[in-house]
DNA sequence: TAGAATCAGTTATGCGAATAACTATTATGC
DNA sequence: GCATAATAGTTATTCGCATAACTGATTCTA
């Protein structure tokens, strides 16, 4: 592949990123949250309530991010983080009233955004992008190296 | 669009955003950059000396993050910073001999780096790939609000 | 069962990037 | 020409995310 090609894709990628995520933040802001949170709000709300651990390696971001994100989500009031009685190392954390009420908010936000990003798009292209960029993902992920579509 | 999809898409675009940014890391560590610095490099080797308020606009990013990108490749020696002649407020930017050579070298990087992103798919999706990043790019793009193609 | 390896979580630190607030310069309008 | 607006750039602060180094608890094993 030429330069050319390479860095209009690498540039893309590089401006999606920042674009999405400014809009995600801008839309997440009302609500009190910045982009990253809502993420973990919204696999508390799908999966229940898991360990640190878990939500790191779901949300595909490392421990430390995970320590520093519950404490200020647990600080506003929107989780909950008691000792695991089977293991005296870890947290469990789960979502609050507060927090469940707020995942439900950011599920509408989620639609919007998405509905707004694609827009444009004919729907063929639409239905075939989630697995597209998963694959982008897959092919350039240093932890888990390499398993491109989960079959 | 429902939840389901909304989330697939907008979890997707944060994963990619992740890892193509670490493997981007990995790449550029050996040659001493972090990630974004590369992209000054890169515009200031296609465009040629600029000032500070054009990179910022070619980058995509927030004069702030210019002057810090800026301070900190002029401590590696890799571009230059000069008064501009014409207006008292602005620096020009420019290329060493240094950031010549190094920016070479990214481009080498950044050409792997594509072609490992797309590994594995067909080669017209891989053509139309940055398009349609920079539809979903300018679609939620605060910035310049709209204007798809540049036709 | 004692020692080693592993694992959960935290702290410290550094980076990119953002906003807000500020200085200094240039351009504009009367 | 002077007051006002707009522009270039910086500083301060906040956030997400990363790595490195560490503590404490658990598990494996010899």
């Amino acid at each position: 592949m030429d330069f050319e090609h390479a860095d209009a894709l690498n540039q893309a990628i590089r401006l999606l990123s920042l674009r999405h995520r400014a809009r995600a933040a801008a839309l997440l802001a009302p609500l009190g949250l910045h982009p990253g949170q809502e993420a973990l709000l919204l696999e508390l709300a799908r999966t229940g309530p898991m360990i640190q651990a878990q939500l790191s390696e779901a949300l595909g971001c490392e421990p430390p991010s995970v320590t520093l994100m519950t404490r200020k989500l647990e600080a506003s009031g929107h989780i909950r983080r008691t000792p695991a009685p089977s293991d005296r190392r870890a947290s469990i954390v789960e979502l609050t009233e507060s927090g469940t009420a707020l995942a439900a908010q950011v599920k509408q936000l989620w639609c919007a955004l998405a509905e707004e990003t694609v827009a444009g798009l004919p729907a063929e292209t639409v239905a075939e992008l989630p697995g597209i960029l998963t694959t982008l993902t897959s092919n350039v992920d240093t932890r888990r190296p390499r398993q491109t579509h989960g079959s």
